[in-house]
DNA sequence: GCTCTCAGCTTGTTGGTACAGGTTGAGTTG
DNA sequence: CAACTCAACCTGTACCAACAAGCTGAGAGC
């Protein structure tokens, strides 16, 4: 067992077949039959090659039709973190944001210490789904204290333009964030909520936003690992105008 | 083939008793003869459910010896963002960044642009490996535009303490940058340095560093995505002294 | 007591077979 | 001509068998 094995060696050999090119993107590969023959080995030995590929997101699998090299970037969207207006840290690249539903939960022991209140205080949560162009971007969910937002559109199933804008208008004005980044395999549920191919890794950004008084929300927010692409920017780049 | 299949119906069941805890942490799973007479299927299609939870990184297995409950969060090391003293950004908690290699690389059409040098022009470009305690953390690749770097400490195969105070005592200092994060499956080489299991994504970094007049560093970072969490802040959030 | 061998466990790899169910296009039928 | 059927392909799932190779501990041999 020394040597690389056979599945392996048929793997790379397609992965560079992929890279090179001889394969063009959204081509067909051969059928499993076609490359048994091709590689000398049995179907199972093939199968475990394009279950590789298939979980390196190198290629998609559809039965009856066939397997077909994946687009490697399929489409980005920018969400850029930069000091806008007064309050304003907008992700203009991501539009299509639609509530999905709307729940009182009391803050467990994940989302309490961040909103920096006791555990077990209650908490409106805002579950949105984002989508960007015809394609699933990301899914979220938006915590507000229950204090904060008693009285206000929040508290109502219904979208919101810009819900920080809300709590501006009620004495809560944002005036910085902390975001924390990782990045992780998508549970089932996310993945086809996001309609994630196998080997598609997700970006999890857990945000909370501060008044000058007090931590005002927490949002979870996953993202598709294969169509975004997470921008900051700090300091004073007023020189560069980037496009 | 309309009901869900049977590995999927075995992975589920081992992943919601791992996610329960009845399999503790690093915990060894039965054997597949085991788990053959539990769930009356075959070697075949036990090992069909337990190739699912390795991708998504719930389990590793070790031949000889059998599979074993992968630890959730092996151990975070935060990268924080913050805005640090006359152009500190620094990552306090990432030690042990030794490097690895020293190149001279003409820039391509990935890196030209970012430095906002014409493709061609020569740039030095230092390797760099980081590990966090005894686990590695991180590879990456500093690109620094030869003119920039001529006569000073980064030209060469030496360690420095820190590139952008060499920078700055050449008159290039640092007043901000701009980082772009995105996620995807590790390469296999990548897979290898970084000692990934498979189902772990990588968390990839490209910095831009900038001075008052011009870019003058680019960083690319590829980070274990189980073991790294990144953190930005932004805004006024003196009030918080977060811990 | 110490070391060394090896049987017996484990997972990894490869071969085979069979059938289910999606997809397509040729050919038939109205 | 249009719709429909169906054979022939495709991938997905499930089973069986065999051998390779890593690992461990019991027991033999020193």
């Amino acid at each position: 067992m020394r040597a690389e094995s056979r599945y392996r060696q048929i793997a790379r050999t397609l992965r560079r077949e992929i890279q090179e090119g001889s394969l063009p993107q959204g081509g067909q590969l051969p059928s499993e039959k076609q490359m048994e023959e091709r590689f000398e080995a049995s179907r199972n030995t093939i199968r475990l090659a394009l279950g590789m590929l298939r979980n390196q997101g190198l290629i998609v699998s559809r039965p009856g039709r066939g397997h077909y090299v994946q687009d490697v970037v399929p489409e980005i969207f920018y969400a850029t973190r930069s000091r806008g207006g007064p309050g304003g840290f907008n992700e203009p690249n991501l539009a299509g944001l639609t509530l999905e539903e709307l729940q009182l939960l009391s803050a467990n022991s994940d989302i309490a210490p961040r909103l920096r209140v006791p555990e077990g205080t209650m908490t409106v949560v805002r579950h949105l789904h984002r989508f960007a162009g015809d394609r699933s971007g990301s899914v979220s969910s938006a915590f507000y204290p229950m204090d904060l937002v008693e009285g206000t559109p929040l508290m109502l199933p219904e979208d919101v333009e810009s819900a920080l804008e809300v709590l501006m208008d009620h004495g809560h004005r944002q005036v910085g964030y902390v975001d924390e980044l990782e990045t992780r395999m998508p549970t089932p549920q996310e993945a086809s909520q996001l309609e994630l191919t196998p080997g598609v890794p997700v970006l999890e950004v857990h945000r909370t936003d501060y008044s000058e008084d007090r931590p005002i929300r927490l949002v979870h927010t996953v993202y598709a690992g294969n169509s975004i692409r997470y921008q900051y920017e700090h300091g004073d780049l007023n020189a560069y105008h980037r496009d």
